[in-house]
DNA sequence: CCAGGTTATCGTAATAGGGCGATTATGGCA
DNA sequence: TGCCATAATCGCCCTATTACGATAACCTGG
């Protein structure tokens, strides 16, 4: 599932001038809190570990791993993607979805910051 | 869920089975969804960080250093209370509240376990 | 180009969330 | 006791979220 991609592969790595920024003050309480209420949903929560577990991208085989509808699912990626928690590449005619590690370590570290 | 506590001291201990419980599975995701949307708002990560800098309790100075009602800011320190992470115990004519140091350590346990 | 599966979006309905003013407890103090 | 300050709750409005089915967009293989 890698011959033809268009920007990068599957995970591919980005800018990172990402995890050197405060974790306080006003722009990093935004931040926090765009993140954790981006995890605050048990699906999301589900979504965000089956893209942790299997480090490589999956695509709607979360359809099949979750009780809701595709629509519904495809709606709680849309908002872990928006807030930059996870990724998604177009992989032939499926979509594969991964984690992006910068904002999931971003997140640790503004909670740890608390 | 905890009894009627009248003459704790603002911050007083509580029980202490709450740290190891496993990080994965239904149960914490569930967990961490909770914690994760309550923290999910500017204005409770301000709370949050007062209360853990004034290590020490405080009132309604919350109120004074947020933009909101009063009103508000209670709805606010009720959704925190409710999800564990702050406690409020009775002063005289004023209530102190504290962060719940479990929790918040339950909180950076479930989101290093991602 | 068309048929296949795959994903995003739209429309809709029910519920939850956020904000405020006003009101209601509650406790201390004169 | 009555009064004042503090905090919680209530009522209301508005917006956002969640969920679903249905539809549209998309790429690929034939």
């Amino acid at each position: 599932m890698a011959p033809s991609l268009k920007a990068a592969p599957t995970c591919a790595p980005a800018d990172e001038k990402h995890d050197l920024r405060p974790v306080e003050g006003r722009a990093a309480d935004e931040e926090l809190a765009l993140l954790t209420k981006a995890v605050g949903h048990p699906a999301r929560v589900q979504i965000l570990r089956l893209l942790v577990r299997r480090d490589s991208c999956i695509c709607g085989d979360i359809v099949d791993e979750l009780p809701l509808a595709q629509s519904t699912v495809s709606q709680h990626l849309k908002v872990l993607k928006e807030a930059g928690l996870i990724r998604g590449e177009i992989d032939g005619p499926r979509i594969g979805y991964c984690i992006e590690p910068r904002t999931l370590r971003r997140l640790k570290a503004l909670v740890g910051g608390l």
